[in-house]
DNA sequence: TATAATGGTTACAAAAATATAACTATTATT
DNA sequence: AATAATAGTTATATTTTTGTAACCATTATA
């Protein structure tokens, strides 16, 4: 691979992190009582179904005592639930509520509400595009970042 | 703009946010002493060159306050330094010193070791599609998030 | 010149993320 | 059966982010 490849891809990594993190962090708390590490673990749970804390905790590089904090919440709010693994009694897995999906897809229509005020500056190529790319990006990093169960926590 | 699109670009960007925030937010903390919003305030000065205090809160939709924190821990590492303006000396203008950007540059190169190993899993097709897409992202995005100033803060 | 508006800082408080150590319960290993 | 390993929680502390109100200095306006 040459180096200019990657470094061309680490740049535009993080030149896209920072816009991400201020039209989808940001917003979010003023809609909605979803922290934005809760935002994350509903994600991954609407992506991978049901999930134990330890998975949760791999997937998104936090350490346990986090999640544990952050689902709690989750439960206090019914957006997710807890289930013994009847198989290993100490796995612990959580899964979306019903409430937790509707919420979590109206904190997204608030997304796609904002996006769409700022897509209308786009030509259509130019929505095309985007739609493209980040769906060959969200693939892309999927595959290589997402699973990654080997860090211990 | 068809709904559907839209809402294509939306879950895109829902489930690559986190995965950046996992790999880059994160491992940076365990590589030096910038915090996440240091990066994205050196972040932006390294693209858009000398910003104002207030230009840079609504460049990352941050209040004054803790862009006003931020600048001072990077100004106590000496990252950034500030300079009055001539013209208005209500304005304090930030920009990256020379130590700034090689640090910057260094955290960027841990990114980009730590991606190389991930990358390797992929073809050369797939590689220069994350290329193109990262890029083409990148430049969609800036277009119609970045340039907001008419938040106030 | 008096007043308002702007750019930024200071001080303070609260929420969220992060990290570590000690702990319980369960399962695996010897 | 005793011990080690695993999954998760609890407790605690620190750092970072976020928000608000009061304030100073400078510039614009009336």
């Amino acid at each position: 691979m040459s180096k200019l490849k990657v470094d061309i891809i680490a740049e535009n990594l993080l030149a896209i992190h920072p816009l991400l993190y201020k039209s989808i962090s940001k917003p979010l708390k003023n809609k909605s009582s979803i922290t934005p590490g809760g935002m994350f673990v509903m994600g991954i749970l609407k992506r991978n179904g049901m999930l134990s804390m330890s998975d949760i905790g791999n997937c998104l590089s936090m350490p346990k005592p986090h999640v544990t904090v952050i689902v709690d919440r989750l439960i206090e709010e019914e957006y997710v639930e807890r289930q013994h693994d009847p198989k290993d009694r100490r796995i612990v897995n959580i899964s979306l509520t019903a409430k937790g999906l509707a919420d979590f897809e109206e904190v997204k229509e608030d997304l796609v509400i904002n996006l769409k005020s700022k897509l209308v500056m786009l030509s259509d190529e130019q929505q095309e595009a985007l739609s493209l790319a980040s769906q060959q990006m969200k693939e892309i990093l999927i595959s290589i970042l997402s699973i990654e169960k080997n860090k211990e926590y």
